[in-house]
DNA sequence: AAAATATTTAAACAAGTGTTTAAAATAGTT
DNA sequence: AACTATTTTAAACACTTGTTTAAATATTTT
């Protein structure tokens, strides 16, 4: 039988949690330490730094936040159903870990922040042949004339900000807590239509 | 001739710029009086906290974020015009700000942050008649059956996004600063055809 | 001009920050 | 058992935080 969760485990836990709902500048080591239980000291003790630690959590929730494309694009599909079975997944993941995309844009965007630069994460995308795969389908007229930039844009817009405007939403439409879940099954439906039909124009979107 | 910018004036201004690169938690008063010039006894003299004054900026960096919605809303134009002019005009405004998306949703979403239930934003935007045009439209099958909750989201999406993830598309795909300027702008023609055709399905988007 | 008010300043306050230290407790090894 | 290495602790470190004080300066009013 395996032993208790050790100290090292225990606070790695407490830092994503706190890190991924207040950001690195939003909380103190102390808070991480009082959350999984443990001693300040610990922290350093295990991890050297905040600074250090923070890499640590960032880098992972980089890689949980890949890994639904990664995993998608390498499997044998069309690309309109590449496109939908992305959106699908993406929506399932983020409605339990709605906080990983603020966390990763706001850390992107903070000065003296995280360094993400040739971190391998545009490589594990482009290794799975995505990118060749649709430049093969414009030459052939399958799919619209878009550059990757503008087409991973438009994926992660309508991916993400849902999940990170939430509370803006609600503050501005005054929308309730109990009304989120079914708005954001629709806007799934919404939002795989509008992409596959945008950028497959020729294919039909099969609504049942 | 008016005479020098005022210490109230320069304080504000010192921490609009601090606040909206860094956000609430993310600096001091004492960086924001020295950005400003000033003493950081005078930040508290002028406006009591800082949680004061940052209150005082959120709220209008709020209504900077909500002024072109109402201005265009409220214009005589068919919801189509309506929808293409206000995502050409939330481009050229948020690239003269582009810090504003994600200052707004951060801070939104920061726990014992700002209060902006109520706050009459909704009583701005739904006083230019525009949710009622809509539904009228979808009542005379002129719009895509949508709920005013699923537009807003997939307009903000697709036009605050691309501002806030600027730093996380160029780590993720090695994109450069010159490059983004034409990126953006053939965004704003992807967004709004895409959103166009979407929402009013039987007018054809007139590109040229 | 003097008196009253408003503004600005340097200094201090207590509380919180990341980090380190050195001693205590525990676990592992011989 | 005694010795060693690891883990945990409380306390301290130097520094930053938001805020306040009380004296100095500038401005306005009488």
């Amino acid at each position: 039988m395996k032993k208790d969760k050790s100290t090292e485990e225990k606070i790695k836990e407490a830092a994503r949690e706190v890190f991924l709902a207040k950001g690195f500048s939003g909380c103190s080591t102390r808070e991480i330490a009082k959350v999984s239980g443990m001693n300040v000291a610990l922290v350093n003790y295990y991890f050297r730094s905040k600074s250090q630690l923070f890499q640590l959590i960032f880098k992972s929730a980089m890689e949980d936040f890949t890994n639904t494309m990664e995993e998608v694009f390498g499997q044998d599909l069309s690309l309109p159903d590449k496109m939908r079975i992305l959106i699908d997944k993406e929506y399932d993941f983020l409605s339990k870990h709605p906080e990983l995309p603020a966390f990763i844009i706001n850390e992107t965007n903070r000065e003296s922040g995280v360094s993400t630069e040739h971190a391998g994460f545009f490589e594990k995308i482009a290794n799975t042949g995505i990118f060749q795969a649709c430049l093969e389908a414009q030459e052939r007229g399958e799919m619209r004339q878009i550059s990757i930039f503008n087409m991973t844009l438009l994926i992660l817009s309508n991916c993400h900000y849902p999940f990170m405007g939430k509370n803006f939403m609600k503050s501005m439409l005054g929308t309730k807590d109990s009304e989120f879940v079914n708005y954001f099954e629709l806007h799934k439906k919404h939002v795989t239509e509008l992409l596959v039909n945008y950028l497959f124009p020729t294919i039909k979107s099969d609504k049942k």
